[in-house]
DNA sequence: CACGAACGTGATTGACTAAT
DNA sequence: ATTAGTCAATCACGTTCGTG
């Protein structure tokens, strides 16, 4: 790692210490030795995302683990936990990021958990209609690898919201078509989460593999593109993975099996 | 190249209300 | 509890420029 890596790893971990109280980028920049302005410019060039951004993923994310960890539910006692300091706006945030409000999140976890163990042999192939923008792309899996790998394309830099699109595939056939794209500036980003014990490791998947195409894939009416991904370790300073894969996926099949189109 | 400062603009926040 | 909406204040992003 290099210096700014480390100042920035470093600023993570002082914002997980002080996730309770309210944070600025001023008093994050500050703890790391710097002005603003320089910070958040080295915090974006390493993260991909602002410290504020970064900040409210590790608030959400630290919600989803709570959620899941404490028996007795209790949406007020999250919300605190976590820095937040109104439930509503816990509430619309984590469900417009994880795709479920917290409540639903917490009792849906377990089966979502078991229709995740259910997909060992799936398929899920898209038909290839011959409608330009195409986005065409080849992940790169580590042999050792054995799991599921969810693709997608992304508005912003840090997957904290749905996809655009985005689909699922296995090391047998790392490579997937993206169509009926909308012009616009997309990130493309992968994550390859293993066969677990742990249902923590499929909603709270940091510690996964995980790709993000370095340049945004700028799409324009007929743009035809084909890019290649390769899987990496996860780096301290990747921005939380917010958004519910298993949620997303069975989405997905629920939609492919009422022939509807995708 | 590493860093700091100023500033306009747009985004985010959390406190509201209110309906479900 | 959740969701949706409004709203004012705050915050931060990007840009531009200055310094050594």
């Amino acid at each position: 790692m290099d210096d700014k890596e480390q100042t920035v790893v470093q600023s993570i971990e002082y914002m997980k210490q002080h996730l309770q109280e309210e944070l600025t980028s001023e008093q994050i920049a500050a703890n790391a030795g710097y002005s603003v302005y320089h910070f958040t410019r080295t915090f974006k060039e390493v993260t991909g995302v602002s410290p504020r951004q970064y900040l409210s993923a590790i608030r959400i994310q630290k919600g989803k683990q709570q959620l899941i960890d404490s028996s007795n539910y209790s949406v007020l006692r999250t919300v605190l936990q976590v820095g937040f300091k109104s439930i509503g706006t816990f509430s619309s945030r984590f469900k417009h990021n994880v795709g479920l409000s917290p409540k639903q999140f917490s009792s849906e976890t377990k089966r979502l958990a078991v229709f995740m163990e259910s997909q060992t042999e799936y398929s899920l192939i898209d038909r290839l209609l011959p409608t330009k923008p195409t986005v065409s792309c080849h992940v790169k899996v580590p042999f050792s690898f054995n799991g599921i790998i969810f693709v997608g394309l992304f508005r912003r830099q840090i997957p904290d919201e749905a996809p655009v699109t985005g689909t699922a595939i296995t090391r047998s056939t790392p490579f997937c078509t993206f169509t009926g794209l909308g012009p616009g500036t997309y990130y493309l980003m992968a994550a390859a989460l293993p066969w677990s014990v742990n249902i923590k490791d499929y909603f709270v998947p940091d510690n996964c593999l995980r790709s993000k195409y370095e340049q945004p894939l700028v799409i324009t009416e007929d743009s035809e593109l084909e890019v290649s991904l390769t899987l990496r370790n996860p780096q301290p300073y990747d921005p939380p993975i917010l958004i519910n894969l298993p949620l997303l996926l069975f989405q997905k099949l629920n939609k492919t099996a009422n022939g509807k189109k995708i």
